[in-house]
DNA sequence: CTGCAAAACTGAACCAGTTCAACTTTTTTC
DNA sequence: GAAAAAAGTTGAACTGGTTCAGTTTTGCAG
């Protein structure tokens, strides 16, 4: 059975995570004193930091079920693929698209991808890149599946060809969030047009 | 003809950007404090921040230079690439990544990235992004030209794998500067697969 | 139940980037 | 060339994330 301690523990690191996200949302996450959360979560600002290592440390739980998410969502658009190339590429970038608002702000991303970047030998950093990886793996997985199914070229390498693609829709990913005025259509018409260029050249005539 | 102030202004300029490059190489970035790269200048704090907004921005006028010379020796390779798109495409990177770290280190990298991810909205992160583009654009340009030339497929949407082909190689440079046992034999070689696997799909036969 | 060790909590102090009101220097005006 | 205006300089104070020495709470052995 679990002692008082154990308790005590999960309670306020879910009162923390549950305080954070609502100031998050609120006003922001640079706008959202450390203080403030503490006190929002009934704790003092020193257990906050027997907690989290960081502010953004934060953020990284809520990518993360942001991530899990997706991939779970992921995996029924390669386990089940369109008919088509191009179809089934650009489900699979909308099913990424489409969720990454839910938990998260454009602000909240930004800071997210910023911290992985700058401090990359932290805990965050590192689960951080760990998703990144198992992202580009699901994109790397539906090509081999297409490849299977006869949608693109025999000849295709799938490994270098998905990594690519979701280097790519990483990378647009970032141009979205960076531009306050980007709306998500814009962002999927982007990468939509990749993919058109990208299976035009790699697909098979059979879904065309 | 210049007064006082005029050549004053471009002296302190110029002592900053000197004092901070020394003390960047010296000790890191980070380690780096304005109280020291001020006295260095021989200049109070207060008058630093007349001159750069925010420390990230000293690395600005590092990255600059530093792109500034990328580009230039790219148009080199646009203007008379080798005879074979992929030689031509790696040619290209390689001159990109080549020059990386001639005056910025992984950690001056890392930290101007996360900053212009980070803050969008300052001139930091404008300029940031329009070197990314001018970049981008001059991998669109070189592959136009292999089209051109008939080393690529004349069916090929050029801007379109231009601008991925950037999206990847950016991506994949991102990983090396955030990975300290990275070395640049990897990044390259990293990339160079990217472009296999892409020229041998929209290349035509002629340079294979 | 008592005493002790380990774990967790606390908030005042720390640190480094940034700001700003007072001061100095340069330029302009007459 | 004196006086006012404009521009630039200064460092002490501020801000907000992070640390840490001292205190309290919990778990456990006798």
């Amino acid at each position: 059975m679990a002692g008082l301690r154990e308790r005590q523990k999960a309670k306020r690191h879910r009162a923390i995570i549950q305080a954070a996200s609502t100031l998050f949302k609120q006003n922001g996450y640079e706008a959202a004193r450390i203080e403030a959360i503490a006190e929002a979560a009934e704790v003092s600002v020193g257990t906050f930091y027997n907690y989290f290592e960081h502010k953004a440390d934060l953020l990284l739980a809520i990518v993360s079920m942001e991530v899990e998410e997706v991939l779970h969502q992921g995996e029924g658009v390669v386990a089940a693929p369109p008919g088509d190339a191009y179809e089934a590429i650009c489900a699979l970038v909308a099913t990424y698209y489409d969720h990454s608002l839910v938990y998260l702000t454009k602000e909240m991303w930004r800071t997210a991808m910023a911290f992985s970047i700058q401090s990359p030998d932290t805990p965050f950093s590192r689960r951080y890149r760990e998703l990144d990886q198992q992202l580009s793996e699901q994109v790397v997985a539906l090509m081999t599946r297409l490849q299977q199914g006869g949608l693109l070229r025999a000849g295709v390498d799938t490994r270098a060809f998905g990594e690519l693609t979701f280097l790519g829709l990483n990378g647009l990913f970032t141009t979205y969030t960076v531009t306050e005025g980007m709306a998500l259509d814009a962002l999927k018409a982007g990468m939509f047009r990749q993919v058109r260029a990208l299976t035009t050249q790699i697909g098979t005539s059979e879904g065309a």
